[in-house]
DNA sequence: ACGGAGTTTTTGACATTGTCCAAATCTCCC
DNA sequence: GGGAGATTTGGACAATGTCAAAAACTCCGT
């Protein structure tokens, strides 16, 4: 991700410590949850308060800047790669997490069969398995 | 579903009035969760513990006779359809969801283009939109 | 039927993740 | 530098689960 101050500014955001530090934060550690980025900001700034974290991943999230995933078991992760729609692997045993490229590259990208009336918008795709790691483990 | 007692004998559970009050309630109100289907067991029995109603939806979901999704922002949710490998359509509003048939039909139903190493046994599907109320809604 | 081993249910405390609200603080613009 | 408006903070609260130990129950053999 570019300059967190710059990428607030182009989205007309009042640039606070808190945000550029969660920004760079989620760019530096992709598929973090928020208790992950607040202690990565508390190496950066000193303290920042959960609900500030919480804010500030809301409006990031809001405003595009920022995309949330939400894989069973685990707390909501975020990351800053957006806008190519593409998918994540998650371990079943560890929850490590990779993207991997959509196979159409835009949203929604998959059809689905029936649509019972639905206005769909996005196709969401978790591929669950075991990651090399959690492989050798047993 | 079928009878959930003779379903619970032939996976060889021991047939108590909760766990048959909670197959009950899952067959009749698909996708319910935990909270939804413990008023209904308490509708035929009078009463349940919590706990109870998390055991028992536990080791159905372990022995493969009820299936878990959880979709972000709402609490885990059950059915008693299972082994057909279908998706689901969520309503991003109201968050009222829909089956809906997988296009391959086994799974993993489809193949991630990079794995990264992981060894994948499941590609979850979530098709997010507007079901035909809350598009009528606004 | 009855007894008893082993499982299930219950109860109540606790954990995690997140939201609500009001007061204090800060950012940006003039 | 001043001030309006947005952001951050702190503390209470809510929802969804999990843990552990005691009580109750199911099933099987007799």
């Amino acid at each position: 991700m570019r300059d967190p101050e710059s990428v607030l500014r182009e989205h007309q955001l009042p640039v606070t410590a808190q945000r550029v530090a969660v920004l760079r934060e989620v760019g530096r550690n992709p598929h973090a949850d928020a208790e992950t980025i607040a202690r990565g900001v508390r190496r950066q700034l000193g303290s920042i308060s959960r609900q500030s974290v919480y804010n500030v991943l809301t409006v990031l999230t809001e405003r595009g800047i920022l995309r949330r995933i939400q894989p069973a078991d685990s707390a909501a992760r975020y990351e800053d790669r957006i806008g190519d729609n593409h998918h994540h692997l998650v371990c079943r045993a560890c929850g490590h997490t990779e993207d991997v490229c959509c196979a159409v590259g835009h949203a929604p990208c998959l059809k689905a069969r029936e649509h019972h009336g639905f206005r769909i918008d996005e196709a969401e795709v978790i591929y669950w398995g075991l990651c090399p790691k959690c492989q050798a483990g047993r």
